[in-house]
DNA sequence: TTTAATACTTCGTGATATGATGTATTACGT
DNA sequence: ACGTAATACATCATATCACGAAGTATTAAA
């Protein structure tokens, strides 16, 4: 698929992936593999990226004798979901223009 | 809008504006004005990417004393839209997932 | 005659996705 | 016991890209 129209879905899906509960990068990759395929640089980055924008918090823990980084969404991260849901409105207008058809003359 | 979910519609969106016959900057500018707002340096960027790719060709003329360039779709770039549409079908199965409300329990 | 609209160009910048590479531990297969 | 895969996170360099700013030049409008 078109890399650049990956790009604006994300950011918010990763955040949805830890919308119902805390999760870890690697689950996410995995949780996520269905939708979209991201790497992991590009995803730790996306998260570096989500935490200083204060969407998500971040804790370590020690799981099975290695550390895990458990993230975890703050309001402002389920508030921009909630934007990113207005401006689909705006997107799919784009869409239809797009797609639409020519008008031809008929007989 | 989101700036990063634009990125994917821009180059499509421009191809979609001469896709029923050539036209030229300025006037794709106010075309698309109604579904996304686009400054001249950045259509410009565009349209010089479309034309390396092959997706658009260009012709100088002179429109009254002075010169426009038109750019006319080729049918690299009307298969670009075709494919834009398949990637459509993936784009939305992201959307829902982002968009899906958790399961709650009920009673 | 001054301002707005038309029309295209170039430059610099900041944001960003990603591959490559590295470190370290645990689980599994044989 | 040993090698390989899976888990888990981190850093760096690079290429792409949207966009504001600033510029050039002509025509239309006020």
């Amino acid at each position: 698929m078109d890399i650049q129209l990956k790009r604006g879905l994300l950011d918010v899906s990763v955040l949805a992936a830890i919308k119902d509960g805390e999760s870890y990068g690697y689950k996410i990759i995995k949780d996520l593999k269905p939708y979209l395929a991201l790497s992991e640089s590009t995803l730790y980055t996306i998260l570096k990226r989500l935490e200083m924008g204060k969407l998500l918090t971040v804790r370590t823990a020690e799981y099975n004798g290695r550390l895990r980084k458990y993230y975890q969404i703050t309001p402002s991260g389920l508030l921009r979901i909630e934007e990113f849901k207005s401006d689909w409105q705006e997107i799919l207008t784009i869409y239809q223009f797009v797609t639409k058809e020519e008008h031809h003359d008929e007989a």
